[in-house]
DNA sequence: TTGTAAGCGTTATCAA
DNA sequence: TTGATAACGCTTACAA
């Protein structure tokens, strides 16, 4: 069994290249009778279209970029990779491939761009891990490559398509569930301030105690994500705080055995719901990340047509309780 | 700037276009000047070859694919990640993209093969999780496909190329620390027999107790895997240990929390080093993950050439120790 | 509604 | 050592 061509199909249809051509293009422009022809020969010799072909001429490869990561702390790393199987399971309906690449640091990713761009004719790019200032979604705008994010544009004007979660909106809700069973003095341990995630966390929490009535001011603590540094930033706080709203599972896991340590009884409330939470018992903030992967590939379906305006979607997390018992 | 071809560097270089072809595939057969011309211009016009020009002459795309799975358990999903991300790194500078698929069971996934090679001419495959009778090898063997496996063909022939990690060595490793550490009572928790990795797991328990002539008949236990599973089959065997080797971190956490429920102190040992390990300081055996997916990329560059008869790896894992602290 | 012709950017073949 | 020519398989005009 040779190399199966619209040729082929052609020759066996009894028609000529162009009409099978048409057929997988422009169906509607095709006799009913002959598309029938048509459609039954390439299922009979199982044909299926050059991708290589196809994209030298029509330019577009039908694939979509996503930088993975490392796994950083390896806690929240898995929060990449459940989005990065949403969206090679949600690009493969659509008729989108997933391409792989890896980059140091946000100059090493937009050199990237160019050598796959250039060389790979790619569609399109789902960055994630966007952040304030970020160099590389003006650099494909610039240069009108078609791009989404999953995580908004911190600071900058909303000019593209991007997904997010409501990051306030999940520590809002850690909170409200702390205040609805009967905490009153809840802190909160999170980044420092400036990154646009980190803030959202915290504001999730603050407002939500300020709309309760209950007194927030001087319960939070802000370090850098880590177990360690969760667990030593919180130290203080626990003699005046009976639960914790935290702005990862890290930092989380930090309070929990910090409090442990401590003896002071203290309930904690992670985001991200990663393995660790699920493993421990912690109860956490779950992004729902298939979703946000989904919603990202039907987004890029209207960058990709230049049809619609830029659409941003603010998607709920969820919160899942657990029994915050150790292991 | 339109696009540059092959076809602008020639004119700027003053040569044939064939001469550049020849530059970039051939430089032997060029002279000297005459290539050192062509290079500078092909770096003054930032010239970067089509893929898709010239995978549809040689009918390769540089590109390879890597089925991505659902985080599982979740703990132990970080494993494909971290050897993903290592794949992706060791791929570039040999030339190669790594593309994903998804795909529900082998039956699924060998039907993307057809429609990944025949629509995108991919040129080879990166398989992980082999085990018995696995349908995927023998179909890519059969058709000529070139591939290879992180994991060794379980009972079948080493026909193929592939990498993998030496098992039974971790849990071998994992005793014989817990036997220098004083330990006498040494039991395994692991999953039901029939899978490779887990027999292998038993195995390297087993073979290094009986080496250094310390019983452990009827001290272990196999359950599926997951925590609660595992704090659930080592109730009753937590009487006869002192510690535990476990084929998984997720039985080695159900493990911990049944020691720790029923107050018998009992040091215990994961696999994996998953990020839950590293989390809540349970010991563990490590993969090396990264250097794993590189020597996939190596063995891959002898397949793809059919020049090298097929090899096979066997890493050794390393074993890390934490303290055994809860959160 | 169908067919013809041209060309996308590259490399393999062959001749100069 | 270099250059001309012909594919590779497809789609987009345009003509029938």
């Amino acid at each position: 069994m040779s190399k199966v061509t619209i040729a082929t199909v052609a020759e066996r249809a009894g028609v000529s290249r162009q009409t099978v051509s048409n057929v997988l293009n422009t169906p509607q422009v095709v006799r009913e009778e002959t598309r029938e022809r048509v459609l039954e020969a390439i299922a009979a010799l199982g044909y299926r279209a050059s991708q290589a072909a196809r994209q030298m001429r029509t330019g577009r490869s039908r694939l979509i970029a996503v930088r993975i990561e490392p796994a950083r702390d390896g806690i929240n790393g898995s929060v990449l990779d459940r989005f990065l199987h949403g969206l090679t399971d949600a690009a493969a309906p659509a008729g989108y491939r997933v391409m792989l690449y890896t980059a140091t640091d946000d100059t090493d990713e937009i050199a990237t761009y160019e050598n796959l761009l250039t060389s790979y004719d790619l569609d399109a790019f789902v960055l994630t891990s966007t952040h304030h200032g970020d160099a590389r979604t003006s650099w494909l705008a610039e240069r009108g490559v078609p791009f989404v994010t999953f995580g908004r544009p911190w600071g900058a004007p909303d000019t593209h398509s991007w997904v997010d979660v409501d990051n306030a909106a999940g520590t809002a809700m850690a909170t409200r569930h702390l205040l609805d069973t009967g905490h009153r003095r809840i802190g909160f341990l999170g980044w420092p301030p400036g990154s646009g995630v980190g803030d959202a966390r915290r504001d999730g929490w603050a407002s939500t105690l300020a709309a309760a009535g209950v007194p927030g001011t001087g319960l939070d603590a802000a370090t850098e994500d880590g177990i360690e540094s969760g667990a030593a930033a919180v130290t203080d706080l626990l003699a005046s705080v009976d639960a914790l709203v935290c702005a990862s599972d890290s930092l989380a896991l930090g309070a929990l055995r910090a409090a442990r340590e401590s003896g002071r009884p203290c309930t904690v409330i992670g985001f991200d719901d990663t393995a660790v939470a699920q493993a421990v018992g912690l109860s956490s903030v779950s992004q729902p990340l298939t979703q946000a992967a989904a919603r990202c590939i039907d987004l890029l379906a209207g960058v990709l047509d230049r049809s619609a305006a830029p659409r941003q979607l603010l998607l709920e997390p969820s919160l899942v309780l657990r029994q915050s018992a150790a292991i």
